[in-house]
DNA sequence: CCGTAACTGAACCGTCCGGTCTATCTTGCT
DNA sequence: AGCAAGATAGACCGGACGGTTCAGTTACGG
């Protein structure tokens, strides 16, 4: 008998949530049927069943996981010794490379539909993916405003600020429709764009 | 025989688009029952049915409706000889406070997870939406432009990074469900720090 | 005031879905 | 080998939904 076994509640619980992640990122909360998610996860309703007590579980499960996994990516390893034009441009392209990225955007998608049904689910996301960017952001911000790199009375703001330049453009394109690939030289715009604006406000 | 009575099927017309936009917002295209949509609109099925061959189409043109009126609203009065300063923060106001009322985040969040269903859905919000608020702030600032009140080489970019800073913080906290009520002084907050941002980068 | 067209309410149909159940098969431990 | 726990396929149930139909009611123009 294995840990495993023990906690979980047998040998297919995995297959069962990537399963549902595929299904549930694909087609949504309502849009996803469990004999669906069953057959792409290669296991039996019943067993399905024997796992998660019913699907709103089950859904959250899948979102809590993959909130997890964007946590653990969204740690960008970042020196706080580097020059703010350096990191920021690194982080910038991180962030952006996620935001872009299919499972980025299907998982942004999923939150805002669904954070009516699920209110534990917008908070989450928020919690795991963009305030631990934002977290470190200021961690490294306040590093920088310590050697004079950055002239700041609100660093809180200021990465918020960030954030929300590295949005521009792009973004929307893809959330509505107008454009769904993107090249590098687009992304390099939109990163350097926002470097560059937030430094000429908060330059030394 | 009144002219509405020719253009539209019958006298009950807006009174089924008013129910079905309330219902619509409110719950999203799959939530939304029809029987739930006729009783909103004090309809009967079969009256609805009348006017539209199905839910979808019900649907698109609630939607259309919507983003005409959201078009003629985003038309913000600017007055091009005005200094970067005032026009900038008016916009940034008129933005957020339709970025922040329950009905452009209730539009935004329906885009958002519809625009799988219906692709033309997110295009048309877009066009309606960001991009005419876009044009007009494209316009006034190649006017400022002109009287080196902006420096800039890329204008267009220049509007979309404004917008984008207009979306700073208080948004995300919006669509995530970590807050729902706004005070005047935190959206004067984001609308300053937009316009101190942008003039630091883009002034003269 | 009458006829016509719109509207109503409710029953109805077929479909799909979440969830349960059962009878049978596989697996792993001893 | 044998047994218990887990897994399987698929039938099944109740309910909701989109959409249709129809007999009866309302409202309005001539």
């Amino acid at each position: 008998m294995t840990a495993d076994t023990l906690v979980r509640k047998g040998r297919k619980y995995d297959q069962v949530l990537d399963g549902a992640r595929d299904v549930f990122l694909r087609d949504g909360f309502e849009g996803a049927s469990v004999d669906e998610i069953a057959r792409a996860a290669g296991v039996s309703k019943a067993t399905l069943y024997s796992y998660f007590p019913d699907k709103s579980l089950l859904f959250l499960e899948v979102a809590r996981a993959q909130c997890q996994h964007q946590s653990d990516v969204a740690h960008a390893e970042i020196d706080p010794a580097d020059p703010p034009r350096i990191v920021l441009g690194q982080i910038a392209r991180t962030l952006l490379s996620f935001m872009l990225s299919p499972m980025g955007q299907r998982i942004f998608r999923m939150c805002v539909a669904e954070s009516d049904r699920f209110p534990q689910l917008g908070r989450e996301f928020y919690r795991s993916g963009p305030l631990v960017l934002k977290v470190a952001l200021v961690g490294y911000l306040t590093a920088a405003h310590e050697r004079g790199e950055v002239v700041c009375e609100d660093l809180d703001f200021a990465a918020e600020q960030f954030a929300a330049l590295c949005k521009a453009d792009l973004w929307h394109r893809l959330l509505f429709g107008i454009q769904s690939e993107f090249s590098q030289p687009e992304i390099d715009r939109i990163a350097d764009g926002a470097v560059e604006t937030f430094m000429a406000r908060y330059g030394p």
